[in-house]
RNA sequence: GCCUGGGUAGCUCAGUUGGUAGAGCAGCGGAUUGAAAAUCCGCGUGUCGCUGGUUCGAUUCCGGCCCCAGGCA
């Protein structure tokens, strides 16, 4: 059947998706492409478990680290830096292989986002005022009020939603429902080469909570306290990253270290399972890869691709 | 050895004047369209230490045994 165009590899974290991306890339000349959240944020490399400088230079790595943790970011940030560097690893003749963890990006990848216009920040302060001021029951009531659709598809207790639903309507006019009926273009289409991986899941919990503790070790606290430093914002997205709020409740002196470590280990294990829900359901055709030493992935991996 | 307290969900515990039990945390399942490592929705998963007795019925009352903690020797 040949080489792919492109080669996709989801996971849960800790899986070792970065090591068999990178394997991969030396294998078939191919060019690692981030398609994780977080690992774009320049401040988070211990904690966002990003490759160090010498696994970049194994392969080339698009996306990694280069954006500001204090910056505004989002998928259609990462889907446009995604689309160029595509076309920069097509254009040097690099099979690319995107590799990382967060299921809304290769959603977006796959299918392109609905044309939902850029929503002015002052609108979108406003409406996080709104909802602070108002709280999340009264201001579901007014967002139905205007929006019923989306009123009626949203639970009030979701926060993020209801608010991107309000800004939308308030900013264009429109429900975002009527936004997203609109379909998107995908940015990547072809023979592609599609893996989610699915280690065992006692496996992964040892391993989660070891690598976790060693992110501390290898100076995971002085990311937090840089970002802290500098004045984050508490619901920036960096802020939010796993082991963030944890480390700088330590920081803060209101939890021991132990306790922070704990209770990052735990939201690290959640979120594991979030990602293997969203895989199971949204993803249910890739190919399945049960393995978790890196050789014995790419060995799958490389026999799907004769 | 004796005394006291305790053995109930994975953990910490509550409770049943006798009708096979429930909280928190952990866990499990699900949703997911521009902050997604986010945000949200749903679900108790159990030899009530073991063993006899009383009883229509015992996790609960009584006896014996085992285990843990503390105290006295």
């Amino acid at each position: 059947m040949g080489a792919p165009d492109a080669v996709l590899i989801a996971g849960p974290t800790a899986s070792g998706k970065s090591a068999l991306a990178t394997k991969l890339a030396r294998d078939y000349g191919g060019a690692v492409i981030n398609t994780d959240a977080l690992q774009v944020y320049r401040e988070l490399r211990v904690l966002s478990a990003r490759p160090d400088a010498d696994e970049e230079k194994l392969a080339p790595h698009y996306l990694y680290g280069f954006v500001s943790a204090f910056e505004p970011f989002s998928v259609g940030h990462w889907l446009e830096a995604a689309k160029t560097a595509l076309a920069d690893a097509r254009a040097k003749g690099l099979m690319p292989i995107f590799a990382g963890g967060t299921g809304l990006y290769f959603a977006a990848l796959l299918q392109g986002l609905s044309p939902v216009p850029e929503i002015h920040a002052s609108i979108r302060v406003e409406a996080r005022q709104k909802l602070s001021e108002l709280g999340n029951e009264r201001f579901h009531i007014e967002l139905t009020a205007r929006d019923p659709v989306m009123g009626a598809r949203l639970n009030p207790g979701d926060s993020q939603r209801i608010v991107r639903a309000w800004e939308v309507i308030e900013a264009t006019g429109q429900s975002l429902a009527e936004w997203q009926a609109l379909k998107g273009v995908p940015a990547l289409t072809g023979d592609l080469a599609r893996f989610v991986l699915k280690p065992n899941r006692d496996w992964l919990i040892e391993r989660i909570a070891r690598r976790f503790r060693s992110m501390v070790e290898q100076g995971g606290l002085d990311e937090v306290r840089a970002l802290r430093d500098g004045g984050i914002a508490s619901d920036a997205p960096a802020a939010r990253a796993l082991g963030v709020p944890q480390l700088m409740a330590h920081l803060d002196g209101r939890v021991s270290l132990e306790q922070a470590v704990e209770q990052a280990i735990v939201e690290t294990r959640r979120y594991a399972k979030r990602q293997m829900t969203w895989f199971r359901h949204q993803m249910p055709d890739w190919s399945v890869i049960e393995r978790s030493d890196v050789g014995e992935m790419a060995a799958v991996i490389e026999r799907e691709l004769e």
